[in-house]
RNA sequence: GGACCGUUAGCUCAGUUGGCUAGAGCGCUCGCCUCACACGCGAGAGGUCACUGGUUCGAGUCCAGUACGGUCCA
């Protein structure tokens, strides 16, 4: 108990109370608990290289209220935090930070500083040639990266308060993680269910690197349908139009659909490719679109996904011509004449750009480009987080099964999001529609260099071939490693790269896949001091997650969960909206760095930004709204400033047990009783917002008319065993409302719980309905409303006088319903006072509320 | 093209099994330094609940369709 000060302020509040806080381990979480008790929560490891976002305020507070109420209903709550700090965001921001790049073929270099070690500034452009640097130097550099931006986020989390127990932190590179993650994949590997496959694959040039179906996205390009002279077996012509001539060296068949009755006399039969003159089959496939061009399609290995099922269904053979850098390559396939071959030179080592303008250039050379390019626009497939169209390319890949391939497991994994409970349940619908969606299985092999390694070995052979048949994997016992620098079982260091010895996998593995093992990571699955641990905190109670990504985290954490423990991760999954700038276009990058979340904060207070947080409900697109963040400020000043009312009058401490015996006192109490229930039903279903705004319109309700109507009694108008009746419906109501608003107002609630009680409100009990009803000894919660109408009816008479509220009123009569006239009698002693009526009252019946006074002259 | 969500006061949004005259806050107008609060208090104006049909004694709420906005997937 510190006591009221004079002037009560949200100011400081976050600094004093977070350091408190973290100084009494008020989060920490039991681990001593049974696990009925537990409440455990899957927290969504922010991507620390990603900038600090009004959006990671938004839905981490969603989370953090609901443990907060989890807390005080007496479980032990299990909140983690976590960093996601493995990937490609990390690479890419090294790079453009210490003005460096990854060049594995170069050597590692002793305490090497890069050129722009503190970080390169606005004019970072100096450094636009970026040194190359080896593989280990690099890692080095997005550790020490990963450091800073880590520090950054614990801090606005701190600040925000959000009451995650900091002992249980992790982070997805870490060494845990690593082990983990490798441990995860060895078993998925021995059941069956991870697999290499050399197999065309989606590929983006600029990271060089192999990408996953969730990553792709779908963008509007420009381009052009250009009709290209194929030619039958009698000589005459089969026109083909074709957004992507520049992969007719690459074509490997002529399509049509099945019933397309046009083309069914070439059944059977070998057409001639234009330019090149490469005889290809003329096939039917049901994907061939009959309305689309001419109804025929060229198959090129390959051109985008349709060309790869065409090319694996009808078995045809490969022939590529882009490779990984996205260049056509040196050589021209195999199946070409020598003449053919010297066409296809002239485009070696182009780009697919330039390379197409060479084709067009051959095709009109040779008279076989029908008329000019047709410009169209279409949809193209991008990585996520590139900037070139995705290429498809032919490489040795690992991948997870996820029922892109099968039918079974797809039904299954289908089954799983059934025994998830989505908060709003309509989000179960993504997931349904993704799984129903997939067409492969999970890549999840990366040909990029900071993340946990594939931890494998192959064999080489005579010829210094690796055997990829037989991989060699590690013993559980020695992870995590690298197999770049470990050395595998039986060999010695100095095999690594020669015949007869052995060589490491070079790929990484996708951030997704190890980000879908967070449960196992925050819970020490299989870790030496984690045994109890995981039996505590599995399968979680909650996912709290942005929807938007649900094809990657969420379904490939059920992927994992359901092939290692065969049940679901959680038992509910939370869905976050977006956060909209005011123009409902989702909060632009940099919009969000123009209004940083810690100004918000600092400008705002922690509170009052929560407040804004809390008031989106579930799964519902929010708009930045500034406004709403000066009301959560006055919200949380009130709070303060009631507060001291209500401890002004006395030991609020001993009213706590005194009886409360005044009707109004008894019809607010019935109220906040009716409040309990309505916002322990609201958060039992994850609702927040919901619990958040009835709290918050009891809580005007309770200022505005139940303080003015008793605020004289309380001082002890109608004397002492009134005003002993108010003080103990006040402390009763200060008591409850500071725990019903603790989730959402974590510091001001702490500062007034300070004054007058005893250790954290946040640890203290959440309020039950039932004493409270009692101790309204079963009033009407309406009792309340009824009074303070008719005191706002006395108030508009000396407001149209224009006179202070100051000012008695006399003859003051006030009639009513029958069935309100007796409250409004009831409660007449409080009435007259707030209305400042000294003569008292007089009452009537009437059809509907109606109040006749007079205002008194002005006294001087 | 398929699926999902939304459309209620100038703005942001409540409105939970269909039920009195549709609510709140902000903003706006007018007034008030009232011993918790001027970062305040009081009073007031403001809506054909997107549209069209249907079910019903009764529809913001249920059903069908349309329009517009948004998201996810092709």
């Amino acid at each position: 108990m510190a006591g009221v000060p004079d002037k009560p302020t949200l100011d400081g509040l976050e600094a004093t109370w977070s350091a408190r806080w973290q100084a009494d381990d008020t989060y920490a979480f039991d681990h001593a608990a049974e696990r009925d008790d537990v409440f455990a929560i899957d927290t969504p490891p922010p991507t620390v290289s990603g900038s600090l976002h009004v959006g990671h305020v938004f839905s981490y507070t969603h989370t953090d209220t609901i443990a907060r109420y989890q807390r005080m209903t007496g479980k032990k709550v299990f909140y983690p935090m976590g960093w996601d700090d493995n990937g490609l965001p990390t690479e890419r921001r090294v790079q453009n930070y210490f003005g460096v790049r990854c060049d594995p073929s170069q050597a590692y270099v002793e305490g090497f500083e890069p050129p722009a070690a503190e970080g390169l500034g606005p004019d970072g452009k100096a450094f636009k040639q970026q040194v190359p640097i080896s593989r280990p130097n690099f890692i080095e550099l997005c550790d020490r990266l990963v450091v800073e931006d880590e520090k950054a986020f614990e801090d606005l989390w701190r600040t925000l308060g959000l009451s995650v127990d900091w002992s249980l932190l992790y982070a997805t590179i870490d060494e845990r993680s690593r082990r983990i993650s490798q441990k995860a994949f060895l078993r998925n590997l021995a059941r069956g269910e991870a697999y290499q496959l050399e197999s065309p694959s989606l590929w983006d040039v600029t990271f060089q690197t192999a990408v996953a179906q969730a990553e792709l996205e779908d963008r509007e390009r420009p381009s052009a349908y250009h009709t290209l002279r194929f030619t039958r077996p009698d000589g005459t012509d089969l026109l083909i139009d074709t957004t992507r001539p520049e992969l007719l060296p690459a074509c490997v068949a002529v399509v049509a659909h099945p019933d397309d009755e046009r083309y069914q006399p070439l059944k059977g039969q070998t057409i001639t490719t234009p330019v090149y003159g490469v005889e290809v089959p003329m096939v039917f496939h049901e994907l061939a679109d009959p309305e689309k061009g001419t109804g025929v399609a060229m198959i090129c290995t390959f051109g985008d996904t349709t060309d790869v099922t065409w090319w694996r269904e009808l078995n045809l053979p490969a022939r590529a011509v882009i490779g990984r850098n996205g260049r056509f390559l040196a050589d021209a396939p195999e199946v070409m004449s020598p003449e053919a071959a010297e066409k296809y030179a002239r485009m070696a080592g182009q780009t697919v750009f330039s390379g197409k303008e060479t084709v067009v250039e051959l095709l009109r050379e040779h008279d076989q480009l029908i008329g000019e390019p047709r410009p169209i626009t279409h949809p193209v497939k991008f990585f996520e987080k590139g900037d070139k169209p995705l290429e498809i390319v032919t490489s040795r890949q690992w991948y997870i099964r996820n029922g892109g391939r099968e039918t079974e497991l797809n039904a299954d994994l289908i089954e799983r999001g059934t025994q998830i409970a989505f908060h709003p349940d309509y989000m179960r619908t993504r997931y349904t529609n993704w799984v129903d969606g997939l067409n492969g299985d999970w890549l999840i092999s990366r040909q990029r260099f900071f993340g946990v390694p594939i931890p494998l070995w192959y064999r080489l052979d005579e010829a210094g071939e690796p055997v990829w048949d037989e991989p060699i994997a590690p013993d559980e016992t020695a992870l995590p490693i690298d197999p770049s620098t470990d050395v595998p079982p039986g060999y010695s260091a100095a095999q690594r790269g020669v015949a007869g010895g052995f060589m490491g996998e070079p790929d990484i593995m996708d951030t997704w896949a190890t980000s879908s093992l967070t449960p196992q990571i925050a819970g020490r699955w299989e870790e030496p001091e984690g045994a109890e641990l995981w039996a505590k905190v599995s399968p979680y109670d909650m996912r709290p997650q942005g929807h938007d990504i649900i094809r990657t985290w969420l379904f490939s954490t059920v992927v994992r969960s359901h092939f290692e423990d065969d049940r679901a991760p959680w038992r509910n999954a939370n869905l976050s909206g977006w956060i909209l700038d005011p123009d409902r276009k989702k909060m632009s990058k940099s919009k969000g760095n123009v209004v940083t979340p810690m100004g918000l904060l600092e400008e705002f207070g922690s509170d009052a930004v929560r407040y804004w947080a809390a008031s989106g409900r579930p799964g519902t697109d929010t708009a930045f709204d500034q406004q709403q963040m000066k009301i959560g400020r006055r919200l949380a000043i009130k709070l303060l400033n009631a507060s001291k009312f209500a401890l002004g009058m006395g030991d609020l401490r001993a009213a706590l047990a005194a009886p409360v015996t005044n009707p109004l006192d008894q019809s607010m109490l019935a109220g906040l009783a009716d409040l309990v229930d309505e916002a322990t039903k609201a958060f039992d279903g994850f609702d927040y917002a919901r619990a958040l705004e009835r709290t918050e319109t009891f809580f005007w309700v309770f200022t505005d008319a139940y303080i003015e109507l008793v605020k004289n009694r309380a001082y002890g108008s109608q004397g002492d065993e009134a005003a002993a009746s108010a003080h103990a419906a006040l402390a009763r109501a200060l008591d409850t409302m500071l725990r019903l608003f603790a989730p959402f107002l974590p510091f001001a609630t702490e500062e007034v719980w300070s004054w007058w009680q005893d250790g954290s409100v946040h640890t203290a009990a959440w309020p039950t309905a039932a004493t409270l009803r009692s101790d309204a000894a079963a009033a009407n919660p309406g009792d309340l409303g009824v009074t303070a109408s008719a005191l706002s009816e006395l108030r508009r008479v000396k407001t149209e006088a224009k006179a202070s509220l100051r000012t008695p009123l006399t003859n003051a009569s006030v009639a009513d319903t029958p069935e309100r006239r007796p409250v409004l009698e009831r409660n007449a002693a409080d009435l007259a006072d707030a209305a400042v009526a000294d003569a008292g009252l007089s009452f009537a019946d009437a059809e509907e509320l109606t109040v006749r006074a007079e205002v008194a002259s002005t006294p001087e």
